[in-house]
DNA sequence: ATGCTTATATATCATCTTGATATATGTCTT
DNA sequence: AAGACATATATCAAGATGATATATAAGCAT
């Protein structure tokens, strides 16, 4: 999907500056997608220019403008019209698709080459990292700071989302648990 | 992980050409990492260059010429060190990690952009999908063409990584079809 | 008080990766 | 006989990452 249509996407929820769109790929949104600012500050330019997004410029007394950009009717349809077009290919590809990198498994993969003393380590502090995912994802409680954050999270899409990601994660740590013994015994 | 490093632990399980790793990512071993012919040659010629490899052309009779690559023992070395030094930062990222790129799960995100229709037949599509990537992770008839592919696939760790990810599947599979409800009625 | 860490905020860039394309031949299917 | 698919390497434009730079405020520990 790209950078473009995902920063829409978001906007759609409300006016948000840069920083606010990498902030809503965090938090109880994590583990379904991740951008740097190198791919999002540009994706905005390029919108801007296109007349996808207008923006506004506050300057802040001694601290950086802060730009809050605004999706405009264009690219609403834009963003609608190109979800609509590419949603089949959208369905072979992401977490179980065909652009998986996990990094995790072929460390398992390879886990021959490495001392079973380690193996043991790296499956706790997994399953640590694991439970701290769970944890960020299934948070119900206040969001202060900003409202896009907690219009998707809500939602019934954000609910949706979130409760099969957690649902993957609970499968994973369950299963690590009861075979990890075929790795290190 | 770097690519490097991915295509030396593949060829701890024999010599193999750039075409036969990428050949391992996919199959039974699909769902874990992929990679695109412009990164593994690259690497390979790098591994080459530093001596963890070495290479044999076949000068195949008017085909191109098969280049079979071996690990060597500075080789053998170097990934195991390097496994092990970076095996704390694979636990952090990947499959539910922080590099997840999941446009499937961005796409139900947005779904409320879609017409209703449009999304049954988005979750239809991605059941019968992942259907079909189970049925090649779990495949466990007879692959002829290749060692390597055999090895990986019938190892302790190959086993458990393909067991890992059909129930995480398993579970996304479940809990679309209990939920899908939620999104387009 | 002073220093440390974290949060807010934008921007740039070397290096790496992808996805497409090109080239060439054998094998299998219709 | 034609077309599709598998084997096999190589290149490259376009895009993404992860690091780094810049700047300030707030919170907190010593």
């Amino acid at each position: 999907m790209q950078t473009s249509t995902i920063c829409l996407g978001i906007l759609r929820s409300g006016p948000a500056t840069g920083y606010v769109i990498k902030s809503v790929l965090e938090g109880p949104l994590n583990q379904i997608y991740n951008l740097s600012f190198g791919s999002i500050y540009p994706a905005l330019s390029k919108l801007t220019k296109d007349k996808h997004v207008t923006v506004k410029q506050h300057a802040q007394d001694k601290k950086p403008d802060k730009k809050v950009y605004t999706i405009t009717k264009k690219g609403i349809s834009h963003f609608e019209e190109t979800l609509l077009e590419e949603s089949g290919k959208y369905v072979r590809s992401g977490n179980y698709g065909d652009q998986v990198k996990s990094e995790f498994a072929m460390l398992l993969l390879f886990s021959k080459s490495l001392p079973k003393q380690n193996i043991k380590l790296i499956l706790d502090e997994r399953i640590l990292y694991a439970q701290q995912q769970l944890n960020l994802i299934t948070y119900e409680g206040p969001i202060s700071k900003d409202s896009n954050l907690n219009a998707i999270r809500n939602s019934a899409q954000g609910q949706f989302t979130r409760g099969l990601m957690s649902e993957v994660i609970k499968t994973a740590i369950n299963y690590i648990e009861k075979n990890r013994k075929k790795l290190h015994d």
